[in-house]
DNA sequence: CATAGTTGCTTGTATTATGCAAGTGACACG
DNA sequence: CGTGTCACTTGCATAATACAAGCAACTATG
């Protein structure tokens, strides 16, 4: 359901980055093609991880929301950062991003209040705002 | 570094199912093709995921093992098999595996001793058996 | 100790997934 | 109204994966 290229990302721009929309999306640095973006939307929402509801105010727009189970993916995202924050540290690779992103990153690899991350990031998510601060 | 269709299912073979050797590998039930397994394996390797050492007596095979950066990825996987095991619980997918198997996968689903699992899966590996029971 | 497997690959080609460019209709905005 | 934006779709190019066959090094067997 969600082992393409992908996927992930989208749910990824979701959660961390606040994204709703489909162009928020084609916005995202890694640059999916729009057909692809179309039929991976159209993928999530099939399998009730996404679903969309009409944008308030603009009607040529949706707006994506995490389902539940979609929301249950939340932990598995926090283990790819606290991953990738291990390799920043092994020094396999350049920290990109901002000072206080590394930060949380790091804090992501923390087992001990693991639980209070994903609550804070959920939290995040239902307030429709970002949890890493925008660059 | 693993977000290829095969990559994952390739270190979930070595952590969950105690496999070591290309042949293992090939035996999987998603049925990997030849040239991709050792394309994959050969990736894994560059990027430090997995070594291959001799085998012991066979001079035929080499015996694959995962780095210790590889070995990070365990939590990882527990999450993927916790998620999975919510979409046992919700109905949406046909419970395949032994009761035993399912216990075990639901078990993942627990935070509280998250910790104590992905140390008893290391374990396993490192004592170079498998952590599920074999089918 | 010759021979028939087995193992871990490689090589060529078919198929599927993804990428790119150019649309299109519905709507927003001035 | 006219122009731009938005969420797509469509057609075609390229890259990733799948399938089939083969091969050298080794192992097991009579």
């Amino acid at each position: 359901m969600f082992g393409d290229k992908w996927s992930l990302l989208i749910i990824r721009d979701i959660v961390f980055w606040g994204k709703k929309t489909y162009g928020d999306f084609l916005r995202s640095d890694e640059a999916i093609a729009t057909n692809i973006l179309a039929s991976r939307l159209a993928q999530l929402e099939e399998n009730g991880i996404l679903e969309k509801k009409p944008h308030p105010t603009d009607k040529r727009k949706d707006n994506y929301f995490l389902t539940e189970k979609g929301m249950e993916l939340i932990p598995l995202l926090v283990e790819i950062v606290a991953w990738s924050g291990k390799l920043i540290e092994w020094q396999a690779v350049a920290g990109t991003g901002t000072p206080e992103q590394v930060r949380q990153v790091k804090r992501f690899g923390a087992t001990k209040n693991k639980a209070r991350i994903i609550q804070e990031i959920r939290d995040a998510v239902n307030a429709g705002s970002y949890f890493f601060a925008p660059r």
